[in-house]
DNA sequence: CGCGATCTACGACTTTTGGACGAGGGAACC
DNA sequence: GGTTCCCTCGTCCAAAAGTCGTAGATCGCG
C-alpha cells in the first residue's frame, strides 16, 4: 500500500488549531511546535474563523473543539469536508456524550480525543491521522459502542424534547409545533419509552446526560 | 512530568497546577515556565491530589479548575485555606455562573479567570495575586454584580431542588427527605417563586443555568 | 421579649400529566 | 400489494402536580 505523503516540502505538517479558549490554544500550540515535524499555521476561536483560516492555509490537519460560539463544531466539520473531502479533522473536546461523538464521526472527523489526553498521546494521534489512520479515545470508543443501542429520535420527537427541556408545558409545545396537545402526548410517550423514563423531568435529565439536548 | 529540577527555588515563585485535563496542564505549565520569575512545582488532576501536592510543595499560588472529579473545586479552596490561610488560589475555569463565582470567592479564592484568557493576561493575573492583589475576569465581575439579586435558597429548598433535578417525583422527594408530600409542595412553591417559574421542568432549566444544580 | 424567617404540616381544589385503550393518512421499502 | 414507520387526533381516567389558605414549633436577632 502506498505510504501517504503527508509531509510537505517544508518538511513540517501544518496544523490548524480551533478552540474558543485562548489559553488552551497557546498551550497546545507550544506543545505541537516543539515537534520537529509539526507546526501550527493558524489558530481560530470559533467556527467561522476556522473556515476562513482553512481557506487561507489549507492545513494538513485541523484540531477542533466541538462546543464553540458562533458555529457548532459538527457543522464546522461538515463544511470543512465540503471544501475539501481530504480535510483531516481531529475532535479535541471535553465532552464525550455518545450523541456528539457519533455526529462528529458521521460528519467526517478522523479522530475524537478528550482534553484529558497527555501531550505525547495527542502528538501520536496527530501523526496517526496524518498517516491516514483514525483514532478514538478509549472513553469515546466505549460510548460509541453504545451506538447500536442508541436511541433514534424522530424529528418530531426531537422537537418536542427540545421544547420540553426548555420547560414548556404540553399546551405550549402543541402551539409552537402547530399540533394538538394529544399529539404532543404521543410524542412524549414514545420519548419516555426510548429514554427509559416515566416523567418529563426525568426525561430532561437523561436527554441532557446523553447529549440529546443542552440546557441554558 | 515533574519539572522541579534545575532552578534555584528562591528566585522563582512556585505554582501548583490543578486541572483534570492533562493537556491543559501541560500547556499552561509550558507557558508559566517560560517566565523567569515563575515555575510550576507540581500538577494535580483532582482535588485530593491537589491537597497532597499542596502539603508537599507549599506553592506560592495554586491554579485551580472548579469542576473536577473526586472533589469539587470550591471544597478544595476551602481545605487549602484551612491548611494555610495565606494560600493564594486562582480559579481557572470554563464556567461563569454567578453561583460558582460567588461560592469560590467566599471560600477564599483570590482571583477568578476564564480559560478564554490570553497567556499574557494569565501571567499578569498570577503576578497580581502574588503581589497580594485580587483579579476578576470581566465576565465574572459582571455575574457577581448580580449577586445582590441572587436567590437565596434555604437548605430544605436546595435539597428539594436537587432531588427535583434528578427527576424525582414529589412522593419520592417526600420519602427521601422524610417529610410529607404536602411539605414538598410548599418548598416547591417557594422554589418556583424564587426562580420565577411555574413548573418543575422550568425550574430545573433555570436552576441549571444559574449553577444551583448540575445535571448528570 | 416580640419579630421575622424557616420548616413543618393539613385540607381542598384545579390543572397538568401520563397511560390506555383506539384509529386514520401518508411515505418508504420490499 | 403489503409492511413498517411516522405523524396525527380523540376520549376517558387516574395520578401527579400546582395553587389556595392556615398554623404550630423553632431559632436568631434587634
Amino acid at each position: 500500500m502506498p505510504s501517504a505523503e503527508v509531509v510537505t516540502s517544508a518538511s513540517r505538517a501544518s496544523v490548524l488549531l480551533v478552540d474558543d479558549h485562548a489559553l488552551l490554544r497557546t498551550g497546545v500550540a507550544n506543545i505541537i511546535n516543539q515537534e520537529a515535524d509539526l507546526h501550527v499555521v493558524a489558530e481560530a476561536g470559533n467556527g467561522v474563523e476556522a473556515l476562513d483560516a482553512f481557506d487561507r492555509y489549507h492545513p494538513d490537519v485541523t484540531l477542533l473543539d466541538l462546543r464553540m460560539p458562533v458555529m457548532e463544531g459538527v457543522e464546522v466539520v461538515r463544511r470543512l469536508r465540503e471544501k475539501d473531502p481530504r480535510a483531516r479533522v481531529i475532535i479535541l473536546t471535553t465532552y464525550d456524550t455518545d450523541e456528539e461523538i457519533s455526529r462528529a464521526l458521521k460528519a467526517g472527523a478522523k479522530a475524537y480525543v478528550l482534553k484529558d489526553i497527555s501531550a505525547d498521546a495527542l502528538i501520536a494521534c496527530i501523526r496517526d491521522v496524518l498517516a491516514g489512520k483514525t483514532y478514538l479515545a478509549p472513553a469515546a470508543a466505549a460510548k460509541l459502542a453504545e451506538d447500536v443501542t442508541r436511541v433514534q429520535l424522530t424529528p418530531r420527537e426531537l422537537a418536542t424534547l427540545r421544547l420540553l427541556a426548555d420547560g414548556k408545558a404540553n399546551k405550549e409545545i402543541a402551539n409552537e409545533l402547530g399540533i394538538s396537545e394529544r399529539t404532543v402526548k404521543t410524542h412524549l410517550g414514545h420519548l419516555f419509552e426510548k429514554l427509559g423514563v416515566t416523567s418529563r423531568t426525568e426525561a430532561v435529565k437523561v436527554a441532557t446526560r446523553r447529549g440529546l439536548v443542552r440546557l441554558g
